[in-house]
DNA sequence: TATACGATCACCT
DNA sequence: GGTGATCGTATAC
């Protein structure tokens, strides 16, 4: 198999482009050698400090430095104590922004997720954030991560995905004002949602 | 030091 | 439909 992975001219691109595109596109995590991997079904914009719902809204902390950092990076936060989520840094340098992974359709290492996830459902594996990063044994140890070099997670070019099969909706679960809730930011393979 | 809350999920009715 | 779990951050004192 000689799938090629996505390099950083495809990170360093505006967000909203970025997000759609990444649609049908491979993540990957190995552990242990073994290959973990899903389709991205479903990804959210978070763009720069005006952008009320990024957390790069309040301006640059230790938790949001690796946004302002060079694309291609993992950002990985944790969550309501007890969830992890995964995040894409996109555009350039000294501009925060990045693209949450929000669900995946599992492909390789399906009873590892199952494992992980105490054994539902194929299709309740990895569809959410926190559900994904639990599935695929992903933490804030990756943060920072550069997805351009790292073996331990990246994510692989697949053929493209039809435009006309990709759903946009406003972002869900922020707590933020109405400009920020209505953007249309979150982007889904048609045929999943 | 203390406190309020969140880019979620699972389980309940 | 609603709510509790659980703790790192940000912010206030």
């Amino acid at each position: 198999m000689s799938s090629s992975r996505l390099g950083r001219d495809f990170y360093a691109r505006d967000t909203l482009e970025v997000a759609r595109e990444l649609l049908g596109q491979r993540l990957v995590r190995v552990i242990d050698g073994e290959r973990l991997s899903g389709l991205i079904v479903e990804t959210e914009a978070y763009i720069g400090e005006e952008d009320r719902a990024c957390h790069a809204s309040h301006g640059r902390t230790p938790r949001t430095e690796v946004m302002y950092g060079p694309p291609g990076q993992a950002y990985i936060y944790f969550i309501y104590g007890m969830y992890h989520c995964l995040n894409v840094v996109t555009d350039r340098v000294g501009f925060p922004a990045a693209v949450l992974i929000r669900g995946i359709q599992p492909q390789e290492g399906i009873e590892y997720m199952r494992r992980n996830r105490g054994f539902r459902r194929e299709g309740e594996l990895t569809n959410g954030p926190g559900k994904l990063c639990q599935a695929l044994t992903i933490d804030r140890s990756l943060n920072a991560l550069d997805l351009c070099q790292s073996d331990l997670l990246f994510i692989e070019e697949t053929a493209e995905v039809d435009p006309g099969g990709i759903e946009v909706t406003p972002r869900i679960g922020i707590r933020a004002d109405e400009m920020a809730k209505r953007r249309p930011w979150r982007f889904l393979l048609g045929d999943k949602a």
